[in-house]
DNA sequence: GTGAAAGCGCTAACAG
DNA sequence: CTGTTAGCGCTTTCAC
């Protein structure tokens, strides 16, 4: 700020009244008169104030800030998370505070900046980033969520989707296309949900008595992953099924694939995402997918955010939103009905009509 | 905060020195005996004390947060900028408060919070935001930096790539690649930077006597994108060269005319766009593109806001930095080097060797 | 319903 | 170099 903001005490003298009045009037249930109201606000209007926040956090202990912290943007998932994040936390008259861009960089010193502003709650939706976190912040008493992660630690939230199912349903929509040779790209080999992923995965495919898969480290990245792709599609017995940890990943395989070896998907090669991004439903890739259930998601982390910072304490609840699988032309198609281990149907054929 | 922080006086106590002592410690120009700091250091490390930003800010009038406001992160380019972004400010110790998400809501409420947490300086980079919003902070005394857009209001900075330029050396390259019949598909009709692009392609068309092309509304949004392409590849007389504003809305007219209108790419028509996100490169798009230069930008609009800030004044800087056309596969090359009016050359055919 | 007064945690003079 | 002191702008008792 430039020049010395308006204060309540300005306001209050234009008024002619006290300086608490002028604080009840932006209090939601003080009490104060219509008349000494409308005053305040009138004189407010016209010195062009507004309540410094700061100030008041320092009284009230509680800034409505929520730390947001994001190591990287490019999974193609997160501009859309951090729009839905920040109008639901708007909505309940938070701010975000973000933290990113800090991929090479350590995130310790990030860590103290974020604490030093008394975020009210911290929201980690970095898969890669350590836990120790995490750790910290219960120490200080701060309510943590974990955004498409989880964690062993007693002490914290966590929002995922059902990762773990969602591997198996693709392993067994995989294997019910016909295909028996089959490899897993891997995220970030730390974070649980490639673990689950890949986990889910291979208990899919073990059902059906197939332990031994290809595998390539994505590592999230494009250039490992293409690199990764390379390996596996130069190999002497190729996978005739790719199943990726994220779509970025399913979708540079695809490039590779397509434009490296020339192979025709899903002819050749067929290929699964995870995640159902926006590209993934473009015609070029139309990518077969599991849809992370984003809107209910963001819902449900925010919804525990709040839980913990009215409560004033850090609870420990992980709640695990079911996702489906979005069948499209990456994949081929089985020739009947797809189930899971416990019956419940994964895919099946359109009805003729 | 659940429970009450750690606060300066505890750990003076602890250290046995006063609560000033233990500010000049966090005081980085602050002299401080080294014996003393270390004492202070100690007894903060065993209290897990951290200094509070907001007491701090009430003094200091300086809360060192930025705000950000960015309606929507669907561009595919914002990504990038926030996270580039964020390391820059985070560099020089400046935390990042993000508003984005409100599409649909209205603003102005918006404006009233980032208010009351009295950010040091605000960047915009909604193309589509009113501008009402940095006049409000300008009179305020809140320095503004507009980012990838301008304004013709008097006090307010802005840093743009040379839009103007960059639309017509497009011009000059889809001329040179023997098109004669043309068609802009425009971003958000009233943002600078679409106005700009047009208006260079245009004048760069005019140039070779050109006057007339085809004109598609994608308004940033894919789906409007696809609704002005399908118009467009289905007249009667279509256009065998399309420049988009965004690279957002090229790649979705190539989706269409690819697999809708069965077009092939650049053999029945040449479709250029501005930006060059990182998926103009895939092999599947190859989208000749003119590149944004990102970086500088992003280093220029850090500066721009140190410096307002630092100044304490609110300054009217606009900085134009120069992107360059990268030529990749989606539109025809040229048979020869192409050059702009004033001579430099914009593209020239590899050499032989 | 209202004003006076205390104090949130800190920085910035000011003497020493 | 260090401690003392006076606020920053606000919320929140507490009497009235």
């Amino acid at each position: 700020m430039t020049q010395r903001a308006v204060t309540a005490e300005e306001v209050a003298r234009l008024a002619g009244v006290s300086q608490s009045a002028v604080s009840r009037t932006y209090t939601p249930g003080a009490s104060v008169a219509a008349k000494t109201r409308e005053k305040v606000l009138a004189a407010a209007r016209q010195l062009g104030y507004r309540p410094n926040a700061m100030a008041r956090t320092l009284i009230t202990n509680r800034s409505r800030i929520i730390g947001v912290v994001m190591a990287y943007l490019d999974n193609m998932l997160y501009p859309d998370v951090l729009e839905k994040l920040a109008a639901g936390l708007q909505e309940r008259g938070y701010q975000m505070l973000l933290f990113t861009g800090f991929k090479d960089r350590h995130s310790d010193p990030v860590f103290e900046q974020i604490m030093q502003y008394r975020v009210d709650g911290l929201l980690l939706a970095s898969t890669t980033l350590s836990s120790d976190l995490s750790d910290e912040c219960t120490a200080a008493g701060v309510p943590v969520v974990m955004f498409n992660r989880t964690t062993e630690h007693p002490l914290c939230c966590s929002v995922t989707s059902d990762n773990h199912s969602g591997g198996r349903q693709i392993a067994e929509f995989l294997f019910a296309g016909g295909h028996r040779r089959f490899a897993y790209i891997a995220g970030a080999a730390i974070s649980s949900t490639n673990r689950d992923r890949e986990a889910g995965f291979r208990q899919g495919l073990r059902r059906h008595g197939i332990s031994e898969i290809d595998y390539g480290e994505g590592n999230l990245d494009t250039a490992d992953t293409r690199t990764a792709a390379r390996t596996l599609f130069a190999s002497e017995d190729p996978p005739d099924a790719v199943f990726a940890g994220s779509d970025h990943m399913a979708l540079a395989v695809m490039e590779i694939a397509r434009h490296e070896f020339g192979l025709r998907v899903p002819d050749d090669v067929s290929i699964v995402g995870y995640d159902d991004v926006g590209a993934a439903d473009w015609p070029s890739f139309s990518l077969t997918s599991y849809t992370l259930p984003l809107a209910p998601m963001v819902d449900a982390a925010v919804e525990l955010m709040m839980e913990q910072i009215e409560s004033s304490s850090v609870l420990s609840h992980h709640r695990v939103v079911p996702g489906r699988l979005a069948v499209r032309g990456s994949a081929r198609l089985p020739g009947g009905p797809v189930h899971d281990r416990d019956g419940t149907l994964i895919w099946a054929p359109a009805r003729k009509g």
